[in-house]
DNA sequence: TTAGGGTTAG
């Protein structure tokens, strides 16, 4: 059989064939020598996008430059297809060597031409040359407009999108002009997705308002698109809502809206989504489900689900998806394996600047400083530039471990060498660091000679370290600040009373439980999670709500009388001043992640790890007690608290009492 | 020819 005519490329049997072909022979020359005409331009176009379409656009360059080899004319439709190739290559040099032939042939003015071009630079950054063209086409359409106002998004200026589609709402509301231009579903799309940058309530508001009365209220991909907008706008009640009020859905609904919980650390909700989808049946969940899933199993420790969404990677043959690979490290890390996320990172063959990230954190976050350097120097050999983020993991596995003099050499290094401008979260970081180290007064200087204003993170790292230090002066100061920048936290009373309280300072700790009383500042109520046979228990402080409860509080009776006889001594210095002793220790005995450790001790298998996660950092009683339980019952325990992992074993806990 | 969902810290 020779497929001869021109034509024949455009009717379905030969697309299906082409398809075919590509599937499993993908070599030009047997095709054309076998079944195509090789002066036929129509039949070259038909390839070009075929393979175009198929994801192969590097074969779809070869093939229009083997066209322009045999000195062929490329026509009009030529062209889209092999500009779009370049923009998804991100090959500038094609792209504009696929531009100058298209002005050699006179086709740069055509709409489908100019439009796959101001695409093409916008997506290689030449977001000038995009505009470029915009300004001078001498009629735009929809698709026109809408590729210039993905260009701004692209290259991180909504708001220029926006005021692009101000313009292009004015070009068509001008009744003077002979071809209307009309917004259609997708320009919308592209104006939700401005808004979903630029995260403001407000602008949302209005452009939800003109969807309405636009009509594209009903449209699925706009509608997926605003829940998006709305979540990125920290409105997560409108997002839920325009959700659970869809007539219909699909994937990409459900992962935008179990991303959002997860994201929001929601992960509870995300999961009911998710199970959702399960029930329904209606789609299969992808590579995007699953990242948004793994990032709220990292979030709720559920270390469990997370290694059955890593089976189910595995079988879905996912695991080279960065995106997947990331989450798997990320998921591994914040449930307490470590090892497991270095060996799934060992694994992945496409690594980018945030899976690096990912694992530099992680070791950090584990007390593992030194193995966090070396993840960071490794990346550096692989070339994979830093970013902001891999800073602050690296200081704060720095301060993790009270390695001064390494956090300080790449406080400095960052800027000097990577030419990224050390922010916010840097020297929050560095003043956490230096503080715990001891050296409080060099904390204070760097707080001093900061370019921007100091926040809470910042103060509060300093304030941290002056109640370990017991630093009075410094600690007024640094309270006065919190004080003034979150006057209604708890905490940094709560911190600064016990601060008064160790230099026996009563009057003043009396002074600060009036004012906390008086300004009805309660402290946040801690709670714990732990996961037992496949389900996520909670408990809060005092949990009496537990079926089990009566269970865990005899056997915490068992527990601490073993404990006394090998030496605890309850520590009742975090504990408010206004109770006495007694009652101090009874609220020490009930801190929920005592409740937590002994519930999983008494569910799961002797010899396999007990894990709990606590919403707030876990107190100096705690830290002492659970070690001493680990020792007791033989078992390892991991806490992780909302700074960091403890590790505890024999007695001992990784972090070096250093937290 | 144009559009929507996912990964790293504190």
């Amino acid at each position: 059989m020779r497929i001869s005519t021109s034509t024949s490329f455009l009717n379905p049997i030969s697309s299906i064939f082409l398809k075919q072909w590509f599937s499993t022979n993908p070599n030009l020359t047997t095709l054309f020598n076998k079944y195509v005409d090789k002066t036929d331009v129509s039949s070259w176009n038909s390839i070009i996008a075929e393979l175009a379409r198929s994801g192969d656009s590097i074969e779809a360059l070869r093939a229009f430059s083997s066209l322009r080899k045999l000195s062929l004319r490329p026509d009009r439709s030529t062209f889209p297809c092999t500009i779009k190739s370049c923009s998804s290559l991100f090959d500038l040099t094609s792209g504009k060597q696929a531009h100058q032939q298209a002005i050699v042939f006179g086709f740069e003015p055509d709409l489908f031409v100019s439009s796959a071009l101001i695409d093409m630079y916008s997506k290689c950054g030449e977001l000038g040359n995009a505009r470029k063209l915009f300004n001078e086409l001498p009629q735009r359409n929809v698709v026109s407009w809408t590729s210039m106002i993905t260009g701004y998004i692209q290259n991180g200026d909504a708001h220029e999108a926006l005021s692009l589609f101000k313009e292009f709402l004015m070009e068509e509301s001008d009744g003077g002009r002979e071809t209307k231009v009309f917004i259609d579903s997708i320009a919308m799309v592209s104006v939700l997705s401005a808004c979903s940058h630029i995260s403001e309530n407000r602008i949302t508001k209005v452009v939800h308002g003109f969807l309405i009365k636009r009509g594209f209220e009903g449209d699925l991909c706009v509608a997926n698109t605003l829940l998006d907008a709305y979540a990125k706008c920290g409105d997560l009640t409108i997002a839920s809502k325009i959700f659970d009020e869809m007539p219909e859905r699909d994937i990409v609904s459900c992962n935008s809206m179990i991303a959002i919980y997860a994201q929001n650390g929601l992960s509870t909700e995300a999961l009911n989504v998710f199970y959702g989808m399960l029930k329904d049946g209606d789609y299969n969940y992808d590579a995007v489900t699953l990242s948004a899933i793994l990032l709220a199993c990292a979030h709720s420790g559920a270390l469990q689900l997370g290694k059955c969404i890593h089976d189910q990677v595995i079988k879905m043959r996912l695991e080279d998806n960065v995106f997947v690979g990331t989450s798997i490290i990320d998921m591994y890390c914040k449930c307490g394996r470590v090892g497991m996320a270095r060996r799934a990172f060992d694994r992945m063959k496409e690594k980018n600047v945030k899976s690096w990230t990912a694992m530099v954190a992680g070791y950090g976050m584990h007390g593992r400083a030194k193995e966090s350097l070396e993840v960071f120097y490794e990346m550096q050999k692989a070339g994979v530039k830093p970013n902001y983020i891999t800073f602050v993991s690296v200081l704060a596995a720095c301060s993790h471990a009270g390695f001064v003099e390494e956090g300080w050499h790449w406080f400095k290094t960052m800027n000097q060498e990577f030419n990224i401008e050390p922010g916010i979260e840097h020297y929050g970081c560095m003043v956490d660091l230096l503080g715990r180290a001891g050296y409080l007064d060099e904390a204070y200087e760097l707080i001093e000679g900061m370019k921007v204003k100091p926040d809470c993170v910042v103060w509060g790292a300093l304030l941290g370290a002056c109640r370990i230090h017991k630093n009075v002066k410094l600690g007024e100061i640094s309270s006065r600040k919190l004080f003034e920048l979150d006057p209604n936290n708890c905490g940094y009373y709560v911190l600064l009373s016990n601060l008064y309280a160790d230099a026996g300072r009563w009057e003043d700790v009396e002074r600060m439980r009036i004012f906390m009383k008086n300004h009805r500042l309660i402290k946040p109520p801690g709670f714990s999670l732990v996961e037992a046979k496949g389900r996520v228990h909670v408990f809060l402080v005092g949990d009496k709500e537990h079926p089990q409860y009566e269970a865990i509080d005899e056997y915490l009776d068992r527990l601490y009388v073993k404990m006394k006889e090998v030496g605890y001594v309850p520590d009742t210095t975090s504990v408010l001043h206004d109770v006495d002793q007694e009652e101090k220790q009874t609220v020490l005995r009930v801190h929920s992640e005592k409740l937590a450790v002994a519930f999983g001790i008494m569910n799961t298998i002797h010899g396999t790890t007990v894990q709990v996660i606590k919403n707030l950092r876990v107190c100096s009683d705690c830290h002492a007690a659970i070690a001493l339980i680990s020792k007791i019952v033989n078992r390892e325990i991991v806490v992780r608290d909302s700074y960091r992992f403890h590790h505890f074993k024999d007695g001992l806990c990784s972090c070096g009492d250093y937290w």
